[in-house]
DNA sequence: GTGGTCTAGACCACA
DNA sequence: GTGGTCTAGACCACA
């Protein structure tokens, strides 16, 4: 999981996007489990409860569910699951076309920009 | 100016980003008078130690420079300024390829859903 | 028995109150044998030490005495016995009326609503 | 704000009650101003993080809203204020019945009962 | 070990 | 001063 301790988005914030990034990318599937928090806070060398509030941030959002003493899984009959790709897809289109346009930048240029970016990165 | 309370992102740095794209976009020109941090403060219902402290960052960045009871104007004599509508356009565009692979996008897809969105919008 | 796994009253206090309830219904009767620990933790699907911790709680408010290698029972000399179904009755009265209270509601108001809720339920 | 350190129910959750008992009553109308989680921590005798997440609570529940650096508000636009009294009530009753029904004792009794205790509280 | 609450206290942007 | 994030660490019920 990537952080970044410099952003101004707070860590646990982060954390949940990651988490959602994970489910779009398939590398988390319904029914997992995540690490506990305490493990959690060790591997990302964060305090345990800073990853409680991203975890507890899941839970509210209807990704997760904690069962008793045994840990939190990603829950398998939620549909936003179903949904998390497509809407993170579409939020980053739209901030892209925003942040362009706020430079004055035409959609032919966007496009154009785009591809050569791409290309020049394989 | 378009200021977002509720972002993480800090709102003197948010001025200061808006500021850049007015330069991008060819609203604000080399030798142009930005307003007074008092009348800022007033336009953009903030208090005037955040504008202060967003003018002190231009200043700090070379973007603007302040004479002595005339005001603060935009630099001429940068070589930032040429180079700010290219940069920030292709931090945009590194942004978004960023995102978009987090979520297993594959780069066609990624220029097909900018398109799809572009033409939606008219 | 009914366990709330969300409430934040601990499950083994819930379960001394069911048993408790059990007993002013009637369903429960001095003499009675209750189930062992580890046939109770099955049944609810619980975790043994949970049980344990409910039981050590019922002996130790002289509800049960266990008779060594033959079970726990529910106690027959108890005078606790005779008063539980009247003293949770009262603290169920109580705090009804403190809640109503705690919402600004009149005892008239407070007869009303009861009523009216008993006669839509049947 | 009445707290109960030994109640099983987070302080945090008491808090977020207090306040819409508070509104119930009328004693906390839209547009009024609680103290700063500081404040209100020092009042209680309670952690400041402790009400922070109680406040943060109530934001999300769409009870206040918060204006930057000026302090926390009881929102004015929400339709759930309106239902607020009669929701908890409604809630208040229904536990009673349970409580009661739980012990065995018929609707009438029920009634009786408060009755009864109703008078002898004055 | 696992989730969860709470305290104590630092640090930051903003008014 | 006001909201907000974060660290460090204690304590609890439950598995």
């Amino acid at each position: 999981m990537q952080l970044n301790f410099n952003s101004p988005k707070p860590i646990y914030l982060q954390m949940v996007d990651e988490v959602k990034k994970a489910l779009a990318r398939g590398e988390l599937k319904p029914g997992d489990k995540i690490p506990s928090h305490k493990e959690q806070a060790q591997l990302l060398q964060v305090n345990p409860n800073t990853v409680m509030r991203a975890y507890q941030e899941m839970e509210r959002e209807g990704l997760t569910e904690t069962l008793r003493g045994q840990g939190t899984f990603i829950k398998n009959d939620s549909a936003i699951l179903q949904s998390i790709r497509s809407e993170m897809a579409q939020a980053a289109v739209q901030q892209f076309i925003e942040d362009m346009r706020g430079l004055g930048i035409e959609p032919e240029e966007m496009a154009h920009m785009l591809r050569v970016t791409l290309n020049k990165e394989g």
